[in-house]
DNA sequence: CAATCATCATGATGCATGTTAACTTCCGCG
DNA sequence: CGCGGAAGTTAACATGCATCATGATGATTG
């Protein structure tokens, strides 16, 4: 079952059986990647989306020198060039940063879909559009929050995330990340980034360290980060975060 | 023709007559706002989406002191919580920026649309993908750009978009924002954008006063910014920018 | 027409983050 | 098992932008 992951728990946009069947069946073959490929370069027609199973991908933007933005990581579960089908070109790239294994699916079995099932298409649609939430947070985060916010941000919303698609149990969870990677993704020098994270450890909130995420005081780093999971559209009663658990009734 | 500037000149999504008038048949009001108004709250459930035909709207997060930090202007043309469809609820507020007039379309309608037109509902969703391109193109200039190039991104793209909505004439156009909407914009200071303004005029780039935007050197503003239109998905055949017009065959 | 408020403008000062440059630790690989 | 390159760490110094303060201009309104 490599749609598994899809949409899991995601408010209003959960699968049924049948599309999730419809769409496993619409899988034309499971690639494996290596660490730091390039998947697809902006500009170049696309007639394939990729459904990410295992592993870290992600999406970025170049400046005039060659320094990266990130826009954009996924994690499994993930479709994360979806909008390639409605949009055909895409308008950045698209790269592994871990080992990765993905599932193609071909545009003709996307349009198939459009035409037969309205109703996964509408949830097809949902998933580009949480990644344009997912966006409009690392806007916020990127315009409003200083470096220790920012960082604490990200490491809360990949939580939140891996915790969703069954790979956090909210407190601890491997990222395949470099400190470059981080500073990438936050708008940082990498030599910042180290500062940052020196500080979240002294403070007790979060240690980072060979690929392996602690966080120790997740209601301070939510705070730190200014984070409200609302944007990820999670299910209320899905695997709740330890500390947004609620009394047993 | 409510519906006139919509997805116009988009590159493989233009709306065909009949796609039009479906459209504009599921128009159930038109209305009207004052300047600066709030127009949907994060988190309420919607059941209507709402087509810009005059003004110019925004969307914005809050941090906790209430700064706001915008993630979107929108301007004719642009549909601008059609996203609110497949999602049901907002991540963020929107609102308007000048005075404005809109038409409402019901989510009933939408839903129509997506049993019976399934490449119209392609054209919608391409839509909404356009406001993501515009989100990751304002991750880069937050993450990668300093201050002058910030405020420059923003204008030449203010700009490209205007011109696909026939509402600059690719060196002059009306922008009813403060400087103080700019800073929310470009993740600064009203006083630094004060000081930008300034450099962009005596450098001879670009003058914004009184509501006008006046572009005096667009090749050198392109540069600064790093503005490359490829992500407006603009047809490469309409309305070019005149630094972009190529020899009449 | 005066009063008032939003917007624009500009200087002085401080701090968060960038830049540069070592040095260290880790880990794969010959 | 030692070598080499990638990743992490830290210090000294530079700077771009925020902050604070104050006034000028321009628009709206009673």
């Amino acid at each position: 079952m490599f749609t598994e992951r899809f949409l899991r728990d995601k408010r209003g946009a959960s699968l049924t059986a049948a599309e999730r069947a419809r769409l496993e069946a619409a899988i034309s073959e499971v690639r494996t990647y290596k660490p730091r490929k390039i998947i697809a370069k902006a500009g170049e027609p696309l007639d394939q989306s990729t459904l990410l199973i295992e592993g870290f991908m992600c999406r970025y933007l170049d400046d005039r020198s060659g320094l990266r933005q990130l826009v954009a990581i996924h994690v499994p579960g993930d479709f994360l060039d979806l909008h390639a089908f409605p949009l055909k070109v895409l308008d950045h790239d698209v790269a592994t940063l871990t080992g990765a294994t993905a599932a193609i699916v071909p545009h003709s079995e996307l349009e198939a879909i459009a035409d037969e099932m309205p109703e996964l298409t509408r949830k097809l649609w949902f998933s580009t559009l949480l990644d344009a939430a997912i966006h409009r947070a690392w806007l916020f985060r990127l315009g409003r929050l200083d470096a220790n916010a920012r960082v604490a941000h990200f490491l809360c919303e990949t939580n939140a995330r891996l915790v969703s698609a069954g790979l956090s149990d909210g407190r601890r969870f491997a990222l395949g990340l470099t400190q470059a990677d981080v500073a990438e993704i936050c708008g940082l020098t990498t030599v910042h980034v180290n500062r940052v994270m020196r500080q979240l450890r002294e403070d007790g909130l979060c240690v980072f360290r060979s690929s392996l995420v602690e966080i120790l005081d997740l209601a301070r780093l939510t705070a730190l980060g200014q984070f409200n999971p609302a944007y990820l559209y999670i299910d209320d009663d899905a695997n709740p975060l330890p500390s947004v658990q609620r009394p047993r009734s």
